[in-house]
DNA sequence: ATGTCGCTCGAGGAGCGA
């Protein structure tokens, strides 16, 4: 089983990318963030001419979360609090005994802001609701846009980004909260040292001269974890014209679907 | 280092969010 997610910044734009990365690499889920399409515009038949199945919860302009998965999968949609409801940053499945979530983090603007309490408010809404509803025997992978570097090592300039937003004291023990809840963070199972990045700020030339943070997440729940065997970031596709400012993070597991 | 993208509104480019 190949899981993946990817901050595609734009569906529509990213279109082409999405397209040629899908058959190429076939992942069996796919976590989208960014889509930016109101649900009536979202390019539904594309995906499915692909052999996926998608479900989606997007807005317009904003945000936007949506699920790809192989066509011969069947999964359910798992309700979210109504606290998420207003702006679209999650969407839940339930397939055959696993469950995946795949949240698009508030970005949080700048540390003090308005946008950062509301940032540091919809992480506590997602631990409370995590908490409650499963158990520790749930099956889980929580992937997304995290917007936040968990540690100094996920940061191209530690000192530049300290106490900055995406790197902030309260950002990283949300962080933090989560992985306490019983989740393990994919990447750092496979590369426990060095320094690897998913995101490049478009500003800058950050990516030609690497600038960038590891800010998308794939946590698994102890019963994944030992059937993880891979995990990788597709960092070709932040090389290509018209990138996304994210580059997808793929995990393959020796098991399951 | 306020730099680049993608969006909306609405008909050209300002303003917002990331």
């Amino acid at each position: 089983m190949k899981v993946s997610t990817w901050n595609v910044n734009s569906i529509r734009v990213r279109m082409p990318h999405l397209v040629d990365w899908l058959r190429e690499d076939l992942p069996d889920v796919v976590a989208l963030q960014e889509t930016k399409v109101e649900d009536i515009s979202f390019p539904k038949e594309d995906i499915e001419n692909l052999g996926y199945t998608a479900v989606f919860s997007g807005q317009k302009s904003y945000n936007g979360v949506a699920f790809l998965f192989q066509k011969t999968n069947k999964p359910e949609l798992i309700k979210t609090p109504s606290f998420f409801d207003s702006q679209k940053r999650i969407i839940a499945i339930n397939l055959e005994d696993l469950v995946f979530i795949n949240i698009y983090v508030p970005n949080g603007s700048s540390v003090g802001s308005e946008k950062y309490e509301y940032k540091l408010q919809w992480l506590s809404a997602l631990v409370d609701w995590l908490k409650k509803t499963f158990s520790k025997n749930s099956k889980l992978v929580l992937m997304g846009d995290f917007n936040i570097a968990p540690n100094d090592i996920d940061v191209h300039d530690p000192e530049v980004w300290k106490d900055k937003i995406l790197c902030s004291i309260l950002e990283r023990q949300a962080f933090k909260d989560i992985i306490d809840l019983g989740f393990y963070d994919a990447y750092r199972l496979v590369h426990k040292d060095g320094r690897a990045f998913t995101w490049w700020d478009y500003r800058l030339n950050g990516f030609r001269r690497n600038f960038g943070l590891r800010i998308d997440h794939i946590l698994v729940s102890d019963q994944l974890r030992e059937s993880l065997v891979k995990v990788e970031i597709a960092k070709n596709l932040r090389a290509l014209d018209r990138p996304s400012d994210h580059a997808p993070v793929v995990a393959s597991f020796s098991t399951y679907l």
